[in-house]
DNA sequence: AGAATCTAGTTCTATATTAGAACCAGATCA
DNA sequence: TGATCTGGTTCTAATATAGAACTAGATTCT
């Protein structure tokens, strides 16, 4: 059966999953914060079906998270870009890096690092924090309006 | 075709969506989150489907994300619990969301909020910065290590 | 200029995943 | 004791993915 659609849900976290949530989107974007801009260049690094890559690729064109645009060398192919809307992801593929660093690898396993590019050092962990600057655990926060 | 893997990946971003990257298995969270535990509740609230559940809640089990604990009424039942690591998926949920509330919804489209209890406010909004406190946007980042 | 190659796809098929319904056993309730 | 609730498993049909083959236009080589 078709796959159940979270587009009019009234979570913000659910729809956005709707969106990015499928198997290749989130890597594509992140690839993309990566500087990556060419279909070969996703398909290559990816490891990923040109198919799928084709699909995707449309799909995140049509969210508004890429954009297509004239190559920046100057010949007749053209490169995908964030826009400001896919630049609005960076949050979210720091907070999967930063998780996945601290539970997924082995002690010492080799693994990619994001640091700072002005002190080249790794950058500071995420923390969730009140609109007054305490940090907030989960115990500390409800939704409301469900 | 089997989906590839990712777990062997040097991005972490990428183990961290081979754990979690599938269609529900942040929505559960995000629902455990909420403090629902019980497998009716889930599938109650995501109207997934009761063999999809059972699949996926099995999964964060392995991966040690949730956790079977005895029911905390009393009954014989079990309860699913986040563990220590899946509780730290909480930045992870909180970007998703803020990243919905910004660019998937009209203006005044009723949506649920995530608030510090303390005060009601909503929370303040995710930011990447340096180990100094700096803010960071993604062009002062860069991956080291692929 | 013409041939070889590169880029960015599309199309096709086999397999895997998902949705949805039906079924079932043990626990709880009336 | 019988009805219902809980937490699943199993089955089928439809969709999604992987991987390879194919194509057309752009670029590079000779």
């Amino acid at each position: 059966m078709k796959r159940t659609s979270l587009a009019g849900a009234a979570c913000p976290v659910a729809r956005a999953l709707d969106v990015i949530g499928d198997w290749w989107s989130l890597l594509i974007v992140r690839d993309a914060f990566d500087g990556i801009c060419r279909f070969s260049a996703f398909q290559e690094n990816l490891g990923i079906a040109r198919g799928m890559l084709s699909t995707r690729l449309h799909a995140l064109v049509e969210a508004g998270i890429l954009t297509l645009a004239p190559a920046s060398d100057g010949s007749a192919y053209k490169e995908y870009v964030l826009t400001p809307q896919g630049r609005a992801l960076f949050p979210v593929i720091v907070a999967l890096r930063q998780w996945g660093e601290d539970h997924l690898y082995a002690p010492g396993e080799p693994r990619s690092v994001l640091v700072d590019t002005r002190t080249d050092a790794p950058v500071a962990r995420l923390e969730v924090r009140a609109c007054d600057g305490r940090p907030l655990d989960w115990t500390d926060t409800a939704v409301r309006g469900r």
